[in-house]
DNA sequence: TTATAAACATGCACTGCTGTATGTATAATT
DNA sequence: AATTATACATACAGCAGTGCATGTTTATAA
């Protein structure tokens, strides 16, 4: 009803964000409407179509906002060995975790992995995704080029082959998990079956 | 424009779900209309109308249609030896093979990964979706506790948690070779990350 | 052979959503 | 203190899509 100072216009912005990320994660992207939105946040579509440019551009604020785990979990912490399959399996889990027990980050996840289509129109969500994923294969990568260096894995692994089988396996158990989180313990199947993965890489 | 026999009108019906799998595969299922399945089968929306009661019966019937490779895959072919280890690695072949190379089973599981939003009023294909994973995932199940007491596999093993694990490393790298099938070989990638992941179970 | 019903085509009314234009009150600027 | 720009609310026009009702033609059954 009034206009406020210019804190609380980023207050605004981010209860829409807030708002349209709950939402989306609901009810999926294309059956929200910017009205479904603005109710949320408690504002009219007029606020919406002032921070944003139209439903998209809100998608990709969206994006741009959270920092996915996939990002994040670039320098694991408590990296005290200089063994590159320790910081394979500290990052993996970390991301895990942060999936599992962050709201926000669940949701972001639940978004794109089951409620939004990867149709042109949503391109940036595509990019956004893939951009974040391609530079983490490529770090977890030279970690096990690393590690086939150190001699902790075969010369007949193939680093590629092997990010791409990890990345898999997380992103498969979490796009399962997220279907139905009573299934199964995603912390738990997933530390079980990276541990396998690792397990049978050290082997021919 | 008229009428025809019988036959010609199932023919239409395959003909309208035929355009609905190739357009809901290419631009989303929300961001196609009814009038654009239409055209594409060369009829007009009354002709959807009179087979489908809407656009969820459209995609049900989609559904029904399609024996998805993870029902088809119970019982494989040639299955000369006892060893369910084998049946477990033929069965994953098989499924990634006709994922890979039969563009209808690709066309439907992309639009079930990345073309549709898993909201409450397409549930039905959650629920599809689902109860042929599950069913599946039983039975994979009874092979590997088959496996461990032929003592193929060591008794450490859940083979609950086995095929967990086994699932969420095909659907991942399914999932992630259709955001991009360029990116590396779908087959390849897959033989060489099952094997693996069966060479770590094989390890306590 | 006639009647009925199937297999569509056509047209209409309704709705939800979008984008924008305009209004308005307040903060920020001078 | 006056002006300007910001941060929204409100109002409007317009479309795209849906669901249904109603034609129209032909198979099919009696």
């Amino acid at each position: 009803m009034v206009r406020r100072t210019k804190e609380d216009a980023l207050e605004t912005r981010s209860e829409l964000l807030d708002a349209a990320e709950r939402l989306f994660s609901e009810k999926g992207v294309t059956n929200t409407s910017m009205m479904q939105v603005a109710e949320a946040a408690g504002v009219t579509r007029g606020a919406i179509y002032h921070h944003f440019k139209n439903k998209l551009d809100l998608i990709e604020s969206l994006m741009e906002r959270v920092r996915l785990p996939v990002d994040e979990m670039r320098g694991c912490g408590e990296q005290v060995d200089d063994n590159p399959l320790h910081e394979i399996v500290c990052r993996s889990k970390q991301f895990i975790h942060q999936v599992e027990n962050d709201p926000n980050t669940q949701a972001l996840v639940s978004i794109l992995f089951h409620k939004c289509e990867y149709i042109d129109d949503v391109l940036p969500i595509k990019v956004h995704h893939l951009r974040g994923r391609n530079e983490c294969i490529e770090e977890v990568q030279q970690l096990f080029v690393k590690a086939i260096k150190q001699g902790r894995l075969p010369d007949s692994v193939d680093p590629r082959s092997a990010v791409l089988g990890l990345f898999g396996l997380i992103d498969g158990l979490m796009y399962n998990w997220l279907l139905d989180p009573s299934f199964f313990s995603l912390t738990g199947e997933a530390n079980i079956a990276i541990k396998r993965y690792l397990t049978g890489l050290e082997q021919g």
